[in-house]
RNA sequence: GCCCUUGUAGCUCAGCGGUAGAGCACUCCCUUGGUAAGGGAGAGGUCCCGGGUUCAAGUCCCGGCGAGGGCACCA
């Protein structure tokens, strides 16, 4: 005799055990009919399984994310129907969902083409057209072996046996298809309409290389087909910020085949990156660093001692000298540590911040490469901290609200923290690991961040605070860190005199803001889709002519501009107005000055803007009080905005 | 590193066994035009590299290298 209790407070009571269909049914027509699954004190549950017990349920459909996410399951569920009747010998390994849609990894003899992949999808629209139910069969551990068994499917075979033998297990039934899932799945076909085959792509069977590769089939599912075309629409959009796509336009770098994962910068992209740079620079000053330079190349010895040599020897490039060997740098840490080592430092000297750009090379995978996202060069705006225990903590938090402030002024909202804690293989004893990861989550805590823990992520000699950016793709990319290291230190015979007058070892925090230079930008370029704000814009101005009349006007404005300190080019070419403007808008040139006869007759200037306003006329004073002003500011205050008023 | 896709003019791409194409960009000429492409002419290619099949190979096959998407990796 259970009673329902609805998310409204209703309830209703019922004479026999009872099913989410049926509860659905008795509340309204429709809603039984969209009903997908139901959620019955909290725990997700399949329409068809009867509830025997008081409980609160709601109904599930497709208006849920929940049960876009039950779409997406089943939508796995369906590949595997549709693949199965076209390659009989397949064998489905897993197929969960992911954001915004699902895979599914799939053992076949035949590599799947493009064609396959259209003839999948094709095959299971014509699936999904028959509205068949798709059944639920509640079975045992033993039987979900043996029907496993009997199909031939391996991989499913391994999941059961990872299984606890009293577990009950659900299998779906599509038809002929079976497979095997903790649900709840959508109870007829006619739920599932918008989707698409994506992708196909290698991934290693349980997520280990050593493994063999499946492959997976990629899809996007969703509630609706507006949703479905809005997620399509937003995924073209993000194409275009694309930051190798932007860059080429803009010219900005390039990179060739000679120096896979090496940037060439052109002198627009080095303008941004040496405008980042100072800025930088200036953060850090006024935080108390001081900037040093060490070598690229060292012996290997330093590299032995440092443990690089012994761990990391495979990523680092090499090159030999009249019988030495040296590895090219990839960390600055150890050279930090040959400098704090210079001449006998006082606990009164603590904390040292020695900062470097540090160019560092890294022998990344061929197949981890990404623009500017993930390359085998890059400079690091990279420092390190020595100083006691008793100041992890205040180093730590003064080191976040850095972070804050610099990301700030590139407009980031949206960062996600990261603590990565202890790994298997560490150095140091656990009383330190504890007091370390306590300074770091304490200084966390102590700002109310919100953040996510990643235990045993941890670098061997120490936890870690990531601060992580998404590129256009949502991709995330580690920009920041800061992380404390009791270990180095002492390997390469870093001490102080303390109080006591006793020989200590300082304790060593690497840290760094933008991470990169290569990344910060590549993320800066989608963050802006290329329209970098007036201070950090390689060009901020682009004088034009109407005519040859106006050249010289025109070149007059523009050498102005330039006394100023403004970054500015000049276009006085035998073109059109209209030509120069689209090409410039094109550049994502913030402010385009147009002279003409009337403006050199007023003696003021035409200003339009890369976003299409045109602010009219004003003079040079004004304008260039205005775009000083929009500099300084970091973009907070706009000329756009300023005219407004 | 692994799997799939891919590499043709400066850029974006077409051509997919039979004498290398388009648009834009570039050069020259005409045009001096007021807020996102004025007109004409011309120049421009070891079709990534190396093998093979064929009377004949950007085109088919094999091997390298690079790039793109995943997976793995990311001190």
């Amino acid at each position: 005799m259970p009673v329902i209790t609805l998310p409204d407070g209703n309830k209703k009571k019922f004479n026999s055990p009872v099913t989410i269909k049926e509860i659905a049914a008795s509340i309204g027509e429709g809603l039984s009919k969209a009903a997908l699954a139901g959620k019955v004190d909290g725990q997700l549950l399949d329409i068809c399984i009867p509830i025997d017990s008081d409980s609160n349920v709601s109904i599930i459909t497709a208006k849920d994310s929940e049960g876009v996410e039950i779409i997406r399951h089943s939508f796995a569920h369906l590949v595997g129907h549709a693949v199965k009747q076209l390659f009989p010998d397949a064998k489905m390994a897993i197929g969960p969902i992911i954001e915004n849609g699902f895979y599914y990894d799939i053992s076949y003899k035949k590599t799947f083409t493009p064609d396959d992949l259209q003839r999948i999808e094709t095959r299971m629209k014509e699936l999904i057209k028959k509205d068949y139910d798709v059944k639920v069969h509640r079975v045992t551990v033993e039987e979900a072996r043996n029907t496993f068994k009997k199909r031939n499917e391996q991989y499913k075979l391994q999941i059961v046996n990872q299984l606890d033998e009293k577990e009950e297990v659900k299998l779906y039934i599509h038809e002929e298809y079976i497979d095997m899932c903790r649900g709840p799945h959508v109870p007829n076909t006619k739920h599932l309409r918008a989707f698409k085959l994506t992708k196909l792509a290698g991934a290693y069977w349980r997520g280990d290389s050593n493994n063999e590769m499946l492959q997976r089939i990629y899809g996007t599912a969703w509630g609706n087909n507006k949703d479905l075309k809005d997620h399509l629409n937003k995924l073209e959009d993000a194409e275009k910020r694309d930051h190798r796509k932007i860059a080429k336009k803009m010219d900005l770098f390039h990179s060739q085949e000679e120096a896979p994962g090496m940037i060439f910068w052109h002198p627009k992209g080095w303008k941004i990156y040496q405008l980042l740079e100072s800025y930088i620079r200036e953060v850090l000053i006024k935080n108390g660093y001081q900037e040093i330079k060490t070598p690229i190349a060292v012996d290997r010895t330093l590299w032995e001692k440092s443990g690089h040599w012994d761990k990391f020897k495979d990523d680092m490039f090499t090159t030999t000298s009249e019988n030495r060997e040296y590895a090219i740098k990839p960390m600055n840490c150890p050279c930090h540590v040959q400098i704090f080592n210079q001449g006998l430092k006082s606990y009164k000297d603590l904390p040292i911040r020695l900062a470097e750009f540090g160019s560092c090379h890294r022998n990344e995978p061929s197949g981890s490469l990404h623009g500017l996202m993930r390359v085998r060069n890059f400079v690091q705006d990279d420092a390190h901290i020595f100083c006691k225990e008793s100041q992890i903590q205040e180093e730590v938090s003064d080191f976040i609200d850095l972070v804050f402030e610099v990301y700030k002024s590139f407009g980031f909202n949206s960062i996600q923290i990261k603590l990565s804690t202890r790994p298997e293989k560490r150095v140091g004893n656990d009383e330190i690991w504890n007091k370390s990861e306590k300074a770091l989550s304490d200084a966390l805590e102590a700002k109310g961040l919100d953040w996510d823990l990643l235990p045993g992520e941890g670098a061997f000699y120490g936890p870690k605070i990531e601060f992580s950016l998404r590129d256009c793709l949502d991709r995330v990319w580690q920009c920041g860190t800061i992380q404390v290291d009791f270990s180095m230190p002492k390997r390469l015979d870093a001490t102080y005199i303390d109080e006591d007058s006793q020989r200590k070892t300082p304790v060593m925090l690497h840290r760094a803001i933008l991470g990169s230079f290569e990344r910060f930008i590549g993320i800066l370029i989608e963050n802006y889709e290329g329209k970098f704000p007036c201070w950090i814009a390689p060009v901020q101005v682009i004088v034009m002519s109407i005519t040859d009349r106006n050249s010289e006007a025109c070149q007059e404005i523009s050498n102005q501009l330039l006394k100023d300190n403004f970054r500015v080019e000049l276009d006085i070419r035998n073109e059109k107005i209209g030509y120069k403007i689209r090409e410039h808008t094109m550049q994502r040139t913030p402010y385009l000055i147009i002279i003409g006869d009337k403006e050199q007759e007023s003696k003021e200037l035409s200003v339009r803007t890369r976003n299409g306003r045109d602010l009219g006329k004003m003079t040079y004073q004004k304008f260039r009080n205005l775009l000083g002003q929009e500099i300084k500011s970091k973009g907070i205050v706009e000329i756009n905005q300023a005219t407004n008023q």
